[in-house]
DNA sequence: TTGACATATGTAACTAGTTTCATCAACCTC
DNA sequence: GAGGTTGATGAAACTAGTTACATATGTCAA
């Protein structure tokens, strides 16, 4: 309101506009003044203005002062959907996720957000309930709308996706996965590597009966891959496996279903430590203890294993790093057409209370 | 530059493009086809193109079949930015949450944005840290790009985030938070009685020394209502308040802060139920057994409460329903200029195992 | 003094849509 | 058959920026 009335004043003199101010209900919603009104203002034709926005160093000193002046007196901020209808530069990319509900994905996307807008992009965020046909969706609507870049989870993907970043060549970066022969960047951890090295930790400990609860493996290439990368250790102990829902409340359900076998487990191996939270309280309700009676380990190293009790032993995936790096490699990626290599991060493994030797009977 | 290549290959059967192809190391970036592409195939006016995206029923059927099969043929979508210079609509709001890393903002923005892609808009996330500047920077970024509206957490802001939302007069919405009488309209629920209902049922328990552990009061008002909210209440038992940090990690430590006391309480009460659960594990370390020793109440009802052992006596917050209704809202406001009212949602308290009757001695 | 060149700025054409207004044909009424 | 109305479409102006090109001025060397 305030503006445009500035605005028409000061262009046009409509002075006759106070007296219609008075007679509206609904005070309008004011329009923001664009580079016309600044050049107007200023003096000078619209190129200078736009030159002092975006090469203010060809522009003499006193014009840049008088065009700076005018914007700030009319608190002018550039349109970003005119600046985007000609640089083709939205500034705003997209990220697909399965879920906010993990705090993994949570996690990474605070990183990867906080690293973006250090680049002046903006992050649209878009969740895909691990559902590839919803994925290739949102992204078909992200590429619609805009979106500079795309960050995917997962190398696993619906043809209508693959087609369209074929089509398009739109940067896109995978993440929670490393593989170097994958056709886009991968910036992420090794998978394969990350179960086995908490399998590893188990089998040094002596265990030889283990029971492996994990996620969905439809549409989730990161569970199929652990769950592949434990099967390859050369270890000769035995993998019961029990799918559930990636949720504490699965990982009870899990709990409850290995306690219902005739013998149990030596330890139980969680593929994330949503699910291992879960499956320690499911234990606890069916008053087994951690570590006494089976030992536990986790993987992702979320903020309560550490603060559980027992302490979860879980394998630190580096996350936040994964979202800084991932933000970086696209960005560079939007500005210089430099695409990234793919980059492998490390797990490390976590040793807490959860996990102790085997008691020999 | 590279429009044109592709344009005229399509229009003027530039077959010579093929062998310019090999020369070229990069394949290029196709750009899309634009409206005019698509009125030449259809052999048509730009105008009826935008008619018949805009308004179909207007156009002759067969005109609309030739113009639908040649915005088919070029796989034409229109350009969000251009849409947005012209209708200033943007098609996206952002949401100013204090951090991803509670699940109770996940849980909520997951629902936000569910809701806001039905009604056609996107969701830009934006994170605060709980910093009251921050989030007047990041308010004043997402409206210079030219987001529709905002959702912003609470009613307590700097005076930056004011001006902006007076001066633009833009649709915002307050949520986790009900007040009738704040000037922006709230959609949340009411903190003070939400807070009440917790310690009233520890009251009803019988339990006279209690313990409040809380996240940070500065820049944070529902925590602050909240405690304002169990001091107003007509009782005359004993509050002790612990601030921490958020965070599992916060519970625990606040938890050996009460159990360093010389008397303990015969309660604990948690304003959120992420401390709640770091409090159980603080106490479990402790050796202190939940409820036998002390009960404990939280209040958001994670999904984890229901899961842990014992399972969490809280108060249910219907953040999913609240995310939902402020997309509502907020379309809603944005597409009629409907400004909504503020909407009441209720707490319900979840009994559970972990808060018990007081024993007596 | 003139030509060569750099510097600073303006004009107008462009980006990709929407929208106003004009045009034209078809149909209906008198 | 003239006039009025409606329906369908197109030309061109409009949104708010960027940018290619033209122009005006200033500096310097020949």
């Amino acid at each position: 309101m305030k503006l445009v009335t500035y605005v028409n004043t000061f262009l046009n003199e409509q002075i006759k506009r106070t007296s219609n101010t008075l007679t509206q209900k609904t005070p309008e919603p004011k329009k923001r003044a664009n580079l016309r009104d600044v050049a107007k203002v200023a003096g000078v034709s619209v190129a200078t203005v736009s030159r002092v926005l975006n090469e203010p160093g060809v522009v003499k000193k006193d014009t840049l002062e008088k065009v700076q002046a005018a914007i700030d007196a009319l608190k002018f901020v550039p349109s970003a959907a005119a600046r985007a209808i000609n640089s083709g530069r939205t500034r705003f990319v997209g990220a697909l996720v399965p879920t906010l509900d993990n705090a993994i994905f949570a996690r990474f996307l605070a990183a990867l957000e906080r690293t973006l807008s250090e680049r002046q992009l903006s992050l649209i965020v878009a969740t895909t309930d691990s559902d590839l046909e919803i994925e290739a969706e949102k992204a078909q609507s992200l590429v619609d709308i805009g979106a500079e870049g795309l960050i995917i989870t997962g190398a696993a993907h619906s043809d209508a996706l693959h087609d369209l970043l074929n089509r398009t060549m739109l940067p896109a970066i995978v993440t929670s996965f490393y593989d170097a022969e994958n056709p886009l960047p991968t910036i992420g951890y090794d998978n394969a590597a990350v179960a086995q090295l908490a399998l590893q930790h188990l089998a040094d400990l002596g265990h030889r009966r283990i029971a492996v609860v994990h996620g969905p493996v439809h549409d989730n290439d990161r569970t199929r891959t652990r769950l592949s990368g434990l099967r390859a250790l050369p270890w000769t102990g035995e993998l019961t496996t029990y799918e559930t829902e990636i949720s504490h409340r699965g990982g009870a359900e899990g709990a409850r279903r290995i306690c219902s076998q005739p013998q149990k487990p030596d330890a139980i191996l969680c593929l994330s430590d949503v699910v291992a939270l879960g499956v320690l309280f499911g234990l606890q309700a069916e008053g087994i203890t951690v570590p006494d009676d089976v030992s536990l380990v986790g993987i992702d190293d979320l903020p309560s294993s550490a603060v559980a009790v027992p302490a979860i032993t879980t394998v630190h995936l580096p996350v936040s790093q994964m979202g800084e790096k991932a933000a970086d490699a696209l960005a560079r990626w939007i500005s210089d057409q430099e695409r990234p290599s793919a980059e492998r991060l490390e797990g490390r493994l976590m040793e807490r209370q959860s996990a102790i030797p085997l008691r020999s009977i």
